[in-house]
DNA sequence: GTCGATTCCATTGACGCCCATATGGTCCCA
DNA sequence: TGGGACCATATGGGCGTCAATGGAATCGAC
């Protein structure tokens, strides 16, 4: 599997460390980043962490901005500004900074969430809502999307058609 | 057969493995998968299993909204984010997590119903009610259909709808 | 020397892999 | 055409390996 898929929740020992569930860790060793990469969410109590990939992605945002705005400038600041790359232990685990851990209310427990170029790391209580409040928009968002691919004939995926 | 079709029930072990009917391994293995991709359904008590065909169709689905889009977010957290890809040992049987279980309310069988491109997973007496519920509604689609059909003559898909 | 950080080692429990059995259906042959 | 050997799939359990976790040991810096 080249994505990060699926979610886990582990503990954070008595030092701080968390284990990065070994399918993360498969996905990082291919995408070939040393460490892993995370910042803080920009919208949401939750941290996003990843690899060359996620990289690339606020690379290409970035990019896609006017190099002297405003708006380069402040996501610039909020996205890299705050950005840690945290070394991971032969064990597989990695060290959360404390502003990290404050910004997603971290404290003894997480859980990581697959977002296939990246992951997300929630305090699990947090997570469980945002899950059940993702659900429900989805369950109205498929409806105007399934009518939205039904519309475009040529975005259809391949043989099935309705979803169910 | 390149598709996912009928349906069986099947009992879990001890250890909760459940078989994969042998004519949906073969539809796998075409498919060229390696394990079996598993999601929660988005609006049934039911699991949407399947390979690289059933990826597809989701990474379509997340590649028609934009990059950083809330609606994108709360897909990806909904599919992505609590999906499985379950090991297929060499008996042909995977372990449900609890979560999946749960979702579909699952204990100690399963119906395993092929739609094509995936197939679903449903706790037996929940699939029940859900066919019936279907076969209703079908005989009331039946009629549009085939109003529909008999206006469009070229539309109507012939045998073979090409396989991905 | 003390404190913090990093690496090493040990434990436990889950998971993957192996082999064994049961059951139903098919095919062959008398 | 009926009976029986054969095959494939579903099912059950035992065992080894790996991952998550906790704590000890080592290294480095101030």
């Amino acid at each position: 599997m080249d994505r990060f898929v699926s979610n886990f929740t582990n503990r954070l020992d008595s030092k701080g460390r968390v284990s990065i569930p070994a399918s993360f860790r498969a996905v990082l060793a291919r995408d070939g980043f040393e460490g892993l990469y995370v910042h803080p969410g920009l919208d949401a109590p939750a941290l996003d962490a990843g690899g060359n990939a996620l990289l690339g992605e606020i690379d290409a945002l970035l990019a896609s901005l006017s190099p002297y705005s405003e708006e380069r400038d402040h996501l610039s600041t909020a996205l890299l500004g705050t950005s840690e790359v945290l070394k991971i232990d032969p064990e597989g685990r990695v060290i959360l900074t404390e502003s990290l851990k404050a910004h997603a209310g971290i404290t003894d427990t997480v859980t990581l969430v697959g977002h296939g170029h990246k992951f997300q790391i929630w305090e699990p209580e947090h997570f469980r809502q945002h899950l059940d409040e993702a659900r429900a928009r989805v369950r109205d968002l498929k409806k105007t999307l399934g009518a939205r691919l039904a519309a475009r004939p040529g975005s259809s995926p391949p043989p099935g058609v309705p979803g169910t």
